[in-house]
DNA sequence: TTAATGTCTTTTATCGTGAAAAAACAGTTT
DNA sequence: AAACTGTTTTTTCACGATAAAAGACATTAA
């Protein structure tokens, strides 16, 4: 009945950590690969706006970049010294949020089998086994609700409802109502609407993409995602941009999981994705709603694939 | 650009408090209901569920009504010794859950005026000002923000996007897709189905209180929110279900919020719910469509002409 | 006098802690 | 034995505290 049957993982924070550096770290390592490029770095609010953080970090980048001889700093003047080295960064797994690393390690134990749909979720176990305290967790949970795939108990426990053949069905079924509507939508966007442009250089993407597809079949995934969210954007509605974040993680998860047939998968969609393209371009109302239907019909597919048949579900 | 400009309330716990046990005294005050039915209460484990609460709540309950002379305890034997009176009951305002203290408080300024969109939220201000810990605030605002109504900033504050025109309107078309949906589900069940039963009893319901709407006005809210969930399970898709919970928050502050004839719009809607219901009963697809978008259609209008009409929003 | 840097303050993110409540276990009564 | 009561252990909920990060203010350079 519980959650983790057995196992163990290692949260690497031994005393009373109060919040790691990751942000730091992060922006770090990409302000080492703005090195590369250039031989002085900009004023310390432009480095902020740049790499998405506040002056008191960067300071803290800029300061320690002096410290490894990276770069001379003095006020408005910042030289670069030397090109940074591999042992320069942050190692990768120390720049990743503590969100990331619940969600991930969250993920993991619920596909990794043994998850059965009505399990108890804890806590105070999860928090343990991760390695982290149990705001983080109780957080993590509470955002992770909106997926639809665990439920609280009031006060009491987290139940999970899990990955089943019923949940990929009812979140494709809102999936297919909201990109109808969107995609309609984005047909009717009048002609000077920056979105067309967007259009074409994601069609370009695409087209190069299909003729890489031995070797690059992989970076479809993120490709897929960004074509999906131009079109639900167009709805101009918050509730239907919000709900690609369900379909995100999941197929996110999903590609990680399923691995049989990736190519030819991914091909077949590339080519659905250039016909839903061209009439979306084309702005024939018929033609957006079949090439639309087309392509969610085979997404669906491939995820109802991906799912092992359970043993019927007992609902409440 | 801040959330509250000026005023303030006063949180009443001065030091260290854990948790409230407000579970204990809420069930407490139900017991207490329960008194006046019966000579002796049930055994402990029956009384829990219920109660909806733990053994262990169950036993300090019996531990206080001993103490206070209102049962004798003895193993099994559970005597009323006298009828509850006022003053064994605790003060309502004891009963609630921090979550539902942190929410009146929050949607009280959200909809005093002054808030404007854009402006930033802090958790810590709030947390002073209602006199709570921050993680009850922040647990809060993670849960809140799936209404569309809040958004937070990458490391940084949470930003009020405003109870807008904008809002309610795509508020409402997500609501007409999924009702219509849910509508069509609902008409095509089984004649077996518990439902009917269920739609049949709400019915009666309506027509009582579309008979004595003169004084019983203010109940209607309470009656649209059971036959709307109604109707939406039908749909046995979780997020067209969750969704109305969304819907359910917001007409229930703008109930609150807009008394303006209060009775003639539920009069309407009493009546629209009736030839929606009809028309459900009926099985006939079209008539149901038709029925479903007119009184949706009306309700969409009366949430509109509730929202005043602000500047044009600059959206980023 | 604008836009940067240097300094100080406030807020967010996260933890450990302790009381409330749930759940598990053990012992009784029917 | 089944269901209850008595007792102990676990878990949830909420807080204050603290480091990281953001933000505000003061000062200085172009």
């Amino acid at each position: 009945m519980r959650f983790k049957p057995a196992a163990a993982s290692a949260g690497m924070n031994g005393s009373g950590m109060s919040k790691s550096n990751n942000v730091y770290k992060d922006a770090y390592n990409r302000c080492l690969r703005l090195l590369d490029e250039t031989r002085s770095l900009p004023s310390e609010p432009e480095l902020g706006a740049l790499l998405g953080v506040s002056r008191t970090t960067v300071r803290s980048i800029l300061a320690r970049m002096e410290e490894t001889g990276l770069i001379a700093w003095n006020k408005r003047a910042k030289t670069v010294l030397r090109d940074p080295r591999p042992d320069d960064f942050f190692p990768e797994e120390e720049t990743d949020t503590l969100a990331e690393i619940i969600e991930r390690s969250f993920m993991r134990r619920l596909l990794a089998g043994g998850a059965e749909a009505g399990m108890q979720i804890n806590e105070l176990e999860l928090a343990r086994e991760i390695g982290v305290g149990t705001t983080s967790v109780r957080e993590f949970l509470i955002r992770f609700s909106r997926f639809g795939l665990i439920e609280k108990r009031r006060n009491s426990h987290w139940v999970l409802k899990g990955f089943t053949r019923a949940f990929a069905l009812e979140l494709t079924e809102i999936r297919e109502m909201f990109e109808l509507r969107s995609a309609a939508a984005f047909a009717a966007l009048p002609q000077d609407s920056a979105v067309w442009g967007d259009l074409d250089r994601l069609e370009g993407e695409h087209r190069v993409l299909a003729h890489e597809i031995a070797t690059r079949f992989n970076e479809f995934s993120e490709l897929d995602e960004r074509f999906h969210r131009l079109i639900h954007r167009a709805s101009h509605n918050r509730f239907i941009v919000d709900f690609y974040d369900v379909i995100a993680m999941i197929f996110h998860y999903h590609y990680q999981w399923n691995k049989a047939q990736e190519r030819e998968r991914n091909e077949v969609a590339i080519g659905e994705h250039l016909t839903y393209i061209e009439a979306l371009k084309s702005r024939d109302l018929g033609k957006v709603d079949s090439a639309c239907r087309k392509h969610l019909k085979s997404a669906r597919q491939t995820l109802l694939t991906s799912i092992p048949e359970s043993r019927p579900s007992q609902k409440a």
